[in-house]
DNA sequence: GCGACAG
DNA sequence: ATCTTGTCGC
C-alpha cells in the first residue's frame, strides 16, 4: 500500500529532520487538482497511551458516497520521534505507514489529522504522507500551527484564507453552523478548492470529517484492547470487572500489528 | 529577547 | 496527544 511514492527515511535528529523536509518540499504536487469524485476516502489518526510511550495508528477507508467504512487497519508501536512542532510527522509516520500497508484496498484520497502546506516549511504531515504513498492528500488541522486569518461567517461552508508570509497556505473552514472552524490545507496532488470540497463532502454532521472520526475511534480502541493485563482486582467490584472485560483481548476483526 | 508552537 | 466536571442543547 505504501508503494508509489518516495521511500520514507526516519531522521536521527532534528537537524536531519529539517534537511529531509527541505529536500522533499519541492517534490510536492501543488497543482492537483485531485479526484473530484473519489470512490474511497481514507482517514488517518493516532492515539497515545497516557504514559506517552505507546501509540496506535489507524486508517479507515470509507465509501466516499455513503461514508460507510469498507476497510480498516491498525498498527501499535512507539512514537518514532520527540514531539517538536513542525517536525510532528516524524513522530507518527512510521506507525501510519505500517497501518496503510495492511489495507487491502488502495484509497483514492487521504484525509490527514494535521496540516499539509500550512506548515513553517510548507511540508506538514499531509504533504509527507501524500509524497510517500503517492496518493492525493489533504491536511485538516483542529488548531492552527502558522498563519493569520479572519473569522469565517458562522454558516457551514463559510471560509477565509489562511495566510502566512504573504501567501495563502490554506483555508479556515466552517464545517458546521456555529462551531469552531478547522484548518484545511493541501497535502499532495490536490488543489485547495478541491480539498475544501472533499472535506465538506466527508463532513455531513460533525465538526470533523467522518474519516477522521472513524480512524480516531479505531486507534483508541486498539490502544485499549492491546493493553497489557490489568492488575489483580477485587472479585465483587462491578466496575473493575467491567473494565477488565473491555480490556480483554477478545474478537478483533481489524488487522492489527505490533511494530 | 520573549512568546507561540499540528498531535 | 492525554488528564478532567459540569454544562448547554437537540
Amino acid at each position: 500500500m505504501t508503494g508509489g511514492g518516495v521511500p520514507y527515511r526516519p531522521p536521527a535528529d532534528v537537524a536531519e529532520a529539517l534537511r529531509v523536509q527541505e529536500e522533499l518540499r519541492s517534490r510536492v504536487d501543488l497543482v492537483g487538482p485531485g479526484p473530484t469524485a473519489p470512490a474511497t476516502v481514507a482517514g488517518l489518526d493516532v492515539a497515545y497511551a497516557e504514559s506517552g510511550d505507546r501509540l496506535a495508528a489507524a486508517v479507515t477507508v470509507l465509501d466516499a458516497a455513503t461514508l460507510a467504512v469498507v476497510d480498516e487497519a491498525v498498527s501499535v508501536g512507539r512514537p518514532a520521534f520527540d514531539y517538536v512542532p513542525g517536525l510532528f510527522a516524524f513522530r507518527e509516520l512510521p506507525a501510519l505507514l505500517a497501518a496503510l500497508d495492511r489495507l487491502t484496498v488502495r484509497p483514492d484520497l487521504l484525509i490527514c489529522d494535521g496540516h499539509g502546506l500550512a506548515h513553517p516549511r510548507r511540508f506538514g504531515l499531509a504533504c509527507h504522507l501524500g509524497l510517500v504513498t503517492g496518493l492525493p492528500s489533504i491536511g485538516v488541522g483542529k488548531t492552527p500551527l502558522i498563519g493569520v486569518w479572519d473569522e469565517p461567517a458562522p454558516e457551514r461552508g463559510a471560509w477565509t484564507p489562511l495566510r502566512d508570509g504573504g501567501e495563502v497556505v490554506g483555508r479556515v473552514l466552517r464545517t458546521r453552523d456555529g462551531v469552531k472552524p478547522v484548518f484545511v490545507s493541501v497535502g499532495h496532488r490536490m488543489s485547495l478548492e478541491n480539498a475544501v470540497d472533499r472535506v465538506l463532502a466527508s463532513t455531513p454532521r460533525y465538526r470533523l470529517p467522518e474519516t477522521t472520526r472513524t480512524a480516531d475511534r479505531l486507534c483508541r480502541m486498539a490502544l485499549t484492547e492491546d493493553r497489557p493485563a490489568a492488575a489483580p482486582t477485587d472479585e465483587g467490584d462491578p466496575a473493575a470487572s467491567a473494565s477488565q472485560r473491555a480490556a480483554a483481548p477478545g474478537r478483533r476483526r481489524t488487522r492489527t500489528r505490533r511494530m
